[in-house]
DNA sequence: ATGAAAGCGCTAACAC
DNA sequence: GTGTTAGCGCTTTCAT
């Protein structure tokens, strides 16, 4: 009697969990016919199905999940894995997500590797044991095994939060919805450089271990080479991202390169620690130092000043994510190329960066 | 390409699954002595054992854990149902579970109810069927069929976040563990007011729904009542908690009760959402105005001024809710009276109040 | 339209 | 120690 799982009840009898048989045979029908009604009700006379939705109801039950997929060979699992919990990004990613998967049966199983492959590889392995019909992961960049696993198991994946592009990440493993880091990167120098700012910094976390910062920080130095200014501006943590590492990495930029004049940082949360630190030195943004995020959370509009930052469409990401996912899982063809979802400077009424040049388009 | 599996999709067929019998023939066992070997490793013969262990690793096998739970009658599920991931609480309490959890085997299956009684429903009723071990739920108050269906599964339920107070809450189902919000309520305006605020408000979203809120209120009230204080100054609102609404409240209780001194806040988004109000507004914290949060959430250490709030022990009520779990499930008894973990008012080296009049006492 | 039989992948219970 | 048998709850397939 080790399991203590269902062994007590007053009479100290098992208690009987309530079967599809149970509900046949109150409804007095075989069970595969209360299975019909259940679940194909087309196929099912009127008033058969009546009796058996009737009895569902009565005994309250509750199909088993487990038993049906094992029976019906199908998947009914969807694992999700995000990066962390901590950024709202990945929330408004699951709740794209979550607006059509549920519905259309599925259940999201939810697991936060970490950034680290080595916790992705577990997480998958893990979840492979409950039948997924398919997998979301974060990010292109996976263990070997991971691959293994998830090509020997067959079922869709859909990689998010990065984009495939050739000769600069790996290929995608099936489907493909995100955006390019370095591209980010990039952009955000040029409108850095728009402002008038020259002595631009990058700061970020595992800058060296997330491929995706590793990316962003690529296309960062790459831009500022090429308009001629000073790349060598970097500002590293191997901490977790939070107010306070935003605030060190502040600090140690300044005092390792006094001649900043701006500092884009790898998320919103980082920049918000930052702009904290300068209320408590009382350094003026943005007339002293500029301050640039990256997501463009919640937290960034709020801020005082209001931080500029990147916006990423989360939500769209998640929803496409689905989309894409149940056109697939419903048989659709299997040659769909990544998909960019792009993303935009949020400039409009936030004032951690100086005016650029030319005012910002209005969008009507 | 040399897939271990026999049948691959040349012709379209669908790729068959690596079985714990094809584990078992590779190894040259009976599938039952397989079986042992993965999962009662003492029970089998070294020799064998190391042949089934690598037949395993050589075919990249993963259990079924479906099957697994068919067939053993163990559920392998454990569902956690959250209020929300916007607030970083519940992330937190999330990693407390983590601690322990899936090492011993249980998956976590996450869901967020949204405070939603009817989402909490739907969402048991999911999970119901992927034949929970247990599950996790947050605060005490859950609908009627939610309830229902609970107690006819048999399964262990923790309620967190929430402690059953008789004559003050319902009782709870099972285990429970947290901590009391009609103190919560009492305890702030009894700190306020020892600050010499005497038009004391409070804040907050789904005020009218959420019975947490409700009980953290008529606390508040009746601490306010006792010190015959003025109870009327109530700001409400129904969208979720945000920065923006944050302000907004902020802004109503200013018009409608222009003689304000102190507010308490629901939760720190709000409060900071108030907090950078207040900057644009030119209003001095706490010298015009004082501040105060709830939960402790990482902003507030970071916001300058850095804000006094309610801290309560998220991971720690997350790592008990995990150990209380596991000690049921493996059949300790049953009558665990609820666990009060407390809270504590975290006002050292904070800003958005006065000063108490005596320097809060030291914990060495 | 309905039912009976077989079996999904795994393990408890009982042989040997 | 190891193998055999039966069956978890459900759905497929194939009768009727």
């Amino acid at each position: 009697m080790s399991r203590a799982t269902a062994e007590k009840s007053i009479t100290g009898r098992k208690r009987q969990r309530v079967t599809i048989t149970d509900v046949a045979r109150l409804a007095g029908v075989a069970t595969m016919t209360a299975s019909r009604a259940l679940n194909r009700p087309e196929m099912v006379s009127e008033e058969l199905r009546g009796r058996v939705l009737h009895a569902a109801a009565e005994l309250n039950y509750i199909p088993d999940r487990a038993a049906s997929g094992l029976a019906s060979g199908a998947g009914l699992a969807l694992p999700v894995l995000v990066s962390t919990l901590h950024h709202s990004v990945y929330v408004q990613i699951l709740e794209g997500l979550e607006e059509r998967l549920p519905a259309a049966g599925y259940q999201i199983m939810l697991g936060s590797t970490d950034y680290s492959q080595e916790k992705e590889e577990r997480l998958v392995e893990a979840f492979l044991g409950w039948r997924p019909s398919a997998v979301v992961l974060s990010g292109l960049d996976h263990s070997e095994r991971t691959v293994r696993l998830l090509r020997a198991s067959g079922i869709p994946v859909v990689e998010i939060m990065d984009l495939a592009v050739t000769g600069e990440t790996g290929q995608p493993l099936d489907l493909n919805i995100g955006f390019s880091h370095g591209q980010v990167g990039g952009a955000v120098v040029e409108y850095l450089a728009a402002c008038g700012y020259r002595n631009v910094a990058y700061a970020g976390t595992l800058t060296e271990i997330d491929p995706r910062s590793v990316r962003r920080i690529e296309g960062f130095q790459r831009a500022l080479k090429r308009l001629g200014l000073p790349h060598h501006l970097i500002g590293r943590s191997d901490l977790p991202s939070s107010l306070a590492v935003g605030r060190d990495l502040l600090s140690g930029l300044l005092s390792e390169f006094p001649e900043l004049d701006a500092v884009f940082f790898a998320n919103d949360e980082l920049a918000a620690g930052a702009l904290f630190e300068c209320m408590r030195r009382r350094i003026c943004v943005p007339e002293d130092l500029a301050i640039m995020g990256f997501s463009d959370e919640e937290i960034a509009s709020h801020l005082y000043p209001a931080l500029t930052t990147v916006r990423i469409p989360r939500h769209e990401i998640g929803r496409l994510a689905a989309d894409l996912l149940l056109a697939r899982l419903s048989g659709s063809p299997t040659d769909q190329p990544p998909i960019d979802v792009g993303f935009e400077i949020e400039i409009v009424q936030r004032q951690t960066t100086r005016t650029p040049p030319r005012p910002p388009q209005e969008k009507p």
